[in-house]
DNA sequence: TATTGTTATACTCTATAACTATA
DNA sequence: TATAGTTATAGAGTATAACAATA
């Protein structure tokens, strides 16, 4: 068992704790320049990969089924998302974004590119670096 | 100018994705586990450190002052934070932790370092050059 | 006049429970 | 019966605007 509760650990947690603040405040900035919840953000994210019944939104989402229809509602009445029956179930609807939902959707990822300037200051093999160091503490093995 | 749309920049900024999204969910449920919301987690920590007027509360959770009043009174009804004047200035109110407000604060904070888990993956030095770079990153200069 | 905190209001997100239509 | 999605409801967080007390 690796000691956890010593400084050095306790200075990176913090460190992390500082990156996980600005990048959500990004994101919500990046959102926000869309007119889009931080909520309606990610939902509008998550179908630009590919379309997926409004269950399989709040598992990915991790919250209640129930809080999905009022999102979907609310970026499907702004023309981003639309329902389309499942051919094969009549019960699920799956929820896909529309061309003009892929587009805000692509428009938000880019600025969330832009956003992230500090990567700029290392330079590429210290990012090469990070990049592992980042993956092992993840527990992403590289193949 | 540093090339930031290259893979490995955006390699890192998933995996600094990822990290984000781990942590604020351990946070959330750290501060459940404690019956908090996560605004009221977070303002409790901030209290911990110091007592604030409610202005300057607002400023450091960069929301306006006018959610402070309700997130501080849910807190100050269960006896976590109290409301102190301040003896310069009667328009101000100082919000403090109580004695079991600054009991639960610490208990949320030890939380919150056992959950960091995936640091222990992670030998000494590899944590002394993740700081490091992470320090980099935001801009931080060392001492 | 300017500032501090509050109230009032409206919207969004959230969980819970009950409902409907399918399977 | 079980599952997918919805509705109803209530609590919490958020921004905006208007207000009282104090500077």
């Amino acid at each position: 068992m690796t000691p956890r509760a010593d400084s050095l650990t306790a200075e990176i947690v913090d460190l992390i704790g500082t990156v996980v603040t600005r990048y959500y405040e990004e994101y919500e900035h990046a959102a926000a320049e869309h007119s889009l919840t931080g909520a309606q953000a990610r939902l509008l994210s998550l179908l630009s990969v590919e379309p997926l019944p409004m269950r399989k939104i709040a598992e990915r989402l991790k919250c209640e089924p129930s809080n999905i229809t009022g999102i979907v509602d609310r970026l499907e009445s702004r023309g981003l998302v639309e329902r389309r029956p499942d051919p094969a179930d009549r019960r699920i609807k799956l929820a896909a974004p529309t061309a003009e939902g892929a587009r805000t959707a692509e428009a938000l990822r880019m600025s969330l590119h832009f956003a992230r300037e500090p990567l700029g200051e290392l330079t590429s093999a210290e990012r090469t670096l990070l990049k592992q160091l980042l993956q092992r503490m993840l527990g992403i093995t590289p193949e």
